[in-house]
DNA sequence: TCTACGCCTTACCT
DNA sequence: AAGGTAAGGCGTA
């Protein structure tokens, strides 16, 4: 193994790598995480004021900074965050005491084909099924998890019986058939979406089956750099209109231009919070 | 077009 | 141990 310190401010690590916008990280003993970046293995701790980050030993250090600071989105600004988030009802003094939790730059199939998995399910539940479909990849470790996530085609190979097999249910068909589709687009073209507008991009993904506003918005959010997507889920509508007043019948894509009018391109940061934060009050009451 | 509502699978939790 | 719950989307009325 490699290491490496990135100049990047420490921050949530179990919130950020673990709190529901990625489904494939591993809490070691130390509350250091494993995972995948890019089809390489990597660990990621935090120690003291540092982010540490561990490789292999083959990998060059360039290459693999290069990865970890775009996937971890070491470069961008967080004072700008917490002057925009930081003094916002209910979870703003989080933002501006607490390390923060950042949005991360996700691989776009990876995180499309996991949030397919998401809906009607709960975190155990999705990471279950994202292992599941991780698992068609190559192996690139020695770990249960240390899997490249597979390319659409392989997804797509895989056929929507072999998908229901490892308990995805009735999502195996929409994973089937978008996986189908978007191995059709060939390589990139999702990618692409990053270039495009938010809503030429969140257009564009609502034509995959399995595909509606919320799983578009977080993959917006999580992997196609649109910090304005806000995706809307029944935790995160509960907590709009409980700390901002808004009206109980609101439309869901409604609550979605509240949130870019209010949050600007740092929505996607506010709704991470906004969700941890309901989930963590139905817990604790 | 727009909205309302039933349904879809099953792991996980209590 | 059994039954309810869960980061939604789709098809139909």
């Amino acid at each position: 193994m490699s290491t490496m310190t990135l100049d990047i401010e420490p921050f949530d690590l179990e919130q950020t790598l673990d709190g529901g916008q990625a489904f494939r990280w591993h809490l070691l003993g130390d509350a250091s995480y494993c995972g995948v970046v890019e089809s390489r293995a990597v660990h990621i701790a935090s120690e003291g004021r540092r982010v540490v980050v561990s490789f292999d030993a083959d990998d060059s250090q360039d290459e693999m900074r290069e990865r970890a600071e775009d996937y971890l989105q070491a470069v961008m600004d967080v004072s700008e965050v917490r002057r925009v988030l930081g003094s916002e009802p209910g979870f703003g003094e989080s933002v501006s005491k607490s390390p923060l939790v950042r949005v991360m730059r996700q691989e776009p199939w990876e995180c499309l084909a996991a949030f397919i998995c998401s809906q009607n399910s709960n975190i155990p539940r999705i990471k279950q099924m994202v292992a599941a479909v991780a698992r068609l990849g190559r192996r690139i470790g020695e770990e249960e998890w240390a899997y490249e996530f597979p390319e659409p085609r392989v997804v797509a190979d895989a056929g929507e019986a072999y998908l229901r097999s490892v308990g995805l249910g009735y999502r195996a068909k929409h994973l089937s058939l978008t996986a189908q589709v978007v191995a059709g687009w060939g390589d990139g073209a999702l990618a692409r979406l990053r270039t495009a507008s938010y809503s030429e991009a969140k257009d564009a993904l609502m034509e995959l089956q399995g595909v509606g506003p919320k799983v578009a918005d977080c993959v917006l959010a999580y992997s196609l750099d649109k910090g304005e997507a806000f995706p809307v889920d029944v935790h995160v509508r509960r907590a709009a209109i409980r700390l901002y007043g808004l009206d109980e019948d609101i439309k869901n894509d409604m609550v979605g231009e509240w949130a870019r009018d209010r949050f600007g391109k740092y929505a996607a940061w506010a709704q991470l919070y906004m969700f941890r934060d309901e989930i963590n009050r139905r817990l604790t009451s």
